[in-house]
Parts: structure tokens; C-alpha cells; sequence
DNA sequence: TGGGTATTGTACATTGGCGTACAAAAAAAT
DNA sequence: ATTTTTTTGTACGCCAATGTACAATACCCA
């Protein structure tokens, strides 16, 4: 009933998420904003409440497409040496080849917002959940004997975690593909994370 | 001649700083930010030209003050693994012991400009100059035999800035100062750039 | 002591974004 | 077909920030 909604709501939450994404989130007005979508201010504010309510949205949006999102579908019994070498192999590739230098929304956001604010609390627990769940990922690791007993998870996962920050913040000055990725093969091995390529060692 | 300036540029500098460092790039206005100075926008229009240039004297004025500064005044010969071990350490006391969880300005401005920004620009440059810092000092480590002959002091100089980064970041969220340190030493050690209390090893 | 000179205070017009209000438009329901 | 309901377009007043202009001020120097 009613008369229908004219615009794509995932299309413009796209363009919501690049503009966000390009400029951070003070720069984005909600004209700037209302602009990308393609839609006029009377309809944004007809379906987001406010600026700040969108950017919710928005994150959560942009959780469902991030390179890291495939970790939360990792069932026991799967391997994870693997998985997080792909992790950090598909980080250097999407964050060099995209045509701009924006590394990772929800971090360059944890760089941005200061440390009263709403979107920042929201970005906190999305932080502590990737943590979380890097953990458990280590924890099953050491279960399935893909890493030693007396592997520390938590040191490690925290380790991971900072890492993965850092190259998504660097890949916005080291531009190149293979730079980033040595980057990360020679971290992961350092740390023992890298996956052998079955037992050479009988 | 002719009037002198009433306030201390160095004090408003700092002032400015904070604002820029709490509230980030975009969010500080220029009413904002004479306010904090102590000064009328009047007399920043008269000191300062633009929000951009302040911004340009403030990175700068911040790099002098930051926990890496003394990188730059390690002369060869003087051992520089303990530096490193300092440098975190430090950067773990500071991030922490802040009153607000506002990290690294440089780093959050890394995080919130985008690509075609000019100030952006002026973040890599300094980025740049870390990096190239690291790989100096690794390299003199190396001469110095505090490292192995054959250590990849580029890429562990890439790894270093990267795991120093990401840990200015997570120190947004992680408040915790031993959790902090804890993280960057085993970092080091795994790294083999913990220094040792010299050699246990006869 | 008075003139020169740069800074500071105040005022102004302009701009741009905000949020709201209301009428026009577009379906769905009766 | 008319009514109902929701979205969309347009318009309005409001406020905050900008940049400039100019007079008042404070200090230096001759």
C-alpha cells in the first residue's frame, strides 16, 4: 500500500559506502550524500533517520562485502592456515586494485572518529568481534594440529589483528600488489601461520 | 615594528593540534579551532593563511614531539635494537596513558584523508620518511652485527612500520598497556629484534 | 612624544547545509 | 473511480562557518 519506493535501497547504499569511504564521515554531508544515492534530501530523510543512523547501516553493509567476511563461514573441521593466508593474499590484491587508495572503511574510521562518539563505539564492537573470532580461528587451528600446543591464541590473534590494521593503513602509501602481499607472506611465516604445503618433513 | 603578536604561536600550535588529534581533519573548524588557539579568527587569518597550512605546521610541530622522534638522532654505532624495543614501549605507555583513545595524529589523518587530498600527500611524505628511517637503522643493526648477515632489512623495515602502525591503531580500542607491550614484544621477539641481554649464549 | 606599522576586535555579506512543511505524484485498497 | 497511504519535489526559515573590511589598539622607533 502506498506509493513505492522509487531507488534501489542497496544501490544507494552503495554509494552511500563509497562516499563515506572516499571522504571519510564528517566530510560526507547529507547533500553530498542524497547526491551519490540519487535521490533527493525529502526521500533520504523519508528512509534514514539521520546521517549517523545511515552510517550504521553502512557499516553493516559494508561488513557483508569486506575481504574478511568469509572467516565468519569457517566451520569446525575446515583448515585456517590456509584461510588466513587467503585473507591477507586477498587484502593486498583488493586494496591495491582499487582504483583509489581508500584501504578499509571501518578502519580508516577507527582513525577518524574520536573516541566519545556513537560511530565510534559501533566501530569498537565490530573491531572486538574480528578479534574475537580470529581467536577461536586460532584456537580451533591448534585443535586440528595446524599449529603447536602451547600456541598462545590470544597474543596471536591480537598480533594478527594488529597486523591486518596496519597493512590495510599502509596499503594507502605502499601501492604496489607484490610489495604488500611479501609484506604479509613474510609476517605470516615469522609467525609460523603460513601454511606448509603438506609435510615435507618424514 | 608595528603591533606584536599578542599569543604564543607554539601554545596555539599545540592547541591546535589537540583539536585536530581528538576531533580529526574535517571536523575542526576554523572557529573551532581559533577558539582552542585562544585567538580570534581574525588573528588566524592573520597568522595562519588557511586551515591547510595550520594543518601543514601542525604535522610538523606534532613529528617533533612524537614517540619516534628520537629515531632520527641515533648515530652509528649506537645499538638500535633497544631503540626499537623503546620505541614501542613508549608508543604503548603514550597510547594509553592519554586520557582520550585518540591514537596517532598522523596515522588517523593517514586513516580519514582521501587520496587526491593535498594534505594526504604530505602524510606519505612523512610515512615515506619513517620507512626509510627503519630500513636505515635495520641496515646499521646489520653492520653492527645486533642482526644476522643475511636479514631482509627492507621488508623487516616494511613489517616494523606496519606492525607499528596497526598497533597505533589498536590502541583505539585495546586501553590496556600491557596488553599493548605484550603484543609488541612478542612482534619483536618473533622477529628476532628483541634485544638480548647480552649473550647467555657462551 | 608622535608617526608608522602590524595585530586585534567587530561587523558584514555570503554561502552551504540542515531540518521541516506541504503539496504533487504514484500506487494499492475498497 | 475514489479514497487511502506513502513517497517525492519544492520551498522555506534557520543557523553555522567563511572570508573580508575597517576601525581601534598596542607597540616600536625616530
Amino acid at each position: 500500500m502506498g506509493r513505492p519506493v522509487k531507488f534501489d535501497k542497496e544501490k544507494a547504499l552503495d554509494a552511500a559506502m563509497d562516499l563515506f569511504w572516499e571522504h571519510g564521515f564528517e566530510a560526507a554531508t547529507i547533500s553530498d550524500l542524497s547526491d551519490a544515492m540519487g535521490i533527493t534530501r525529502s526521500s533520504f530523510y523519508n528512509s534514514f533517520e539521520s546521517r549517523e543512523k545511515l552510517f550504521e547501516d553502512v557499516l553493516n553493509h559494508y561488513s557483508n562485502a569486506a575481504p574478511d567476511n568469509f572467516l565468519n563461514f569457517i566451520k569446525p573441521g575446515d583448515p585456517v592456515l590456509p584461510a588466513i593466508k587467503k585473507l591477507f593474499d586477498d587484502i593486498s590484491t583488493v586494496r591495491t586494485g582499487a582504483p583509489t587508495a581508500r584501504g578499509c572503511l571501518l578502519i580508516n574510521c577507527l582513525g577518524e572518529l574520536s573516541d566519545s562518539t556513537k560511530e565510534l563505539s559501533l566501530v569498537r564492537i565490530k573491531f572486538d568481534a574480528k578479534l574475537k573470532r580470529f581467536e577461536e580461528l586460532l584456537e580451533q587451528a591448534k585443535q586440528q594440529h595446524e599449529l603447536p600446543k602451547d600456541f598462545d591464541s590470544g597474543t596471536a590473534a591480537r598480533e594478527l589483528l594488529t597486523f591486518l590494521v596496519g597493512i590495510n593503513m599502509t596499503s594507502k602509501v605502499i601501492r604496489d600488489e607484490e610489495t604488500l602481499s611479501n609484506l604479509s607472506h613474510s609476517f605470516l611465516k615469522t609467525h609460523g601461520l603460513l601454511a606448509q604445503p603438506t609435510s615435507l618433513e618424514t
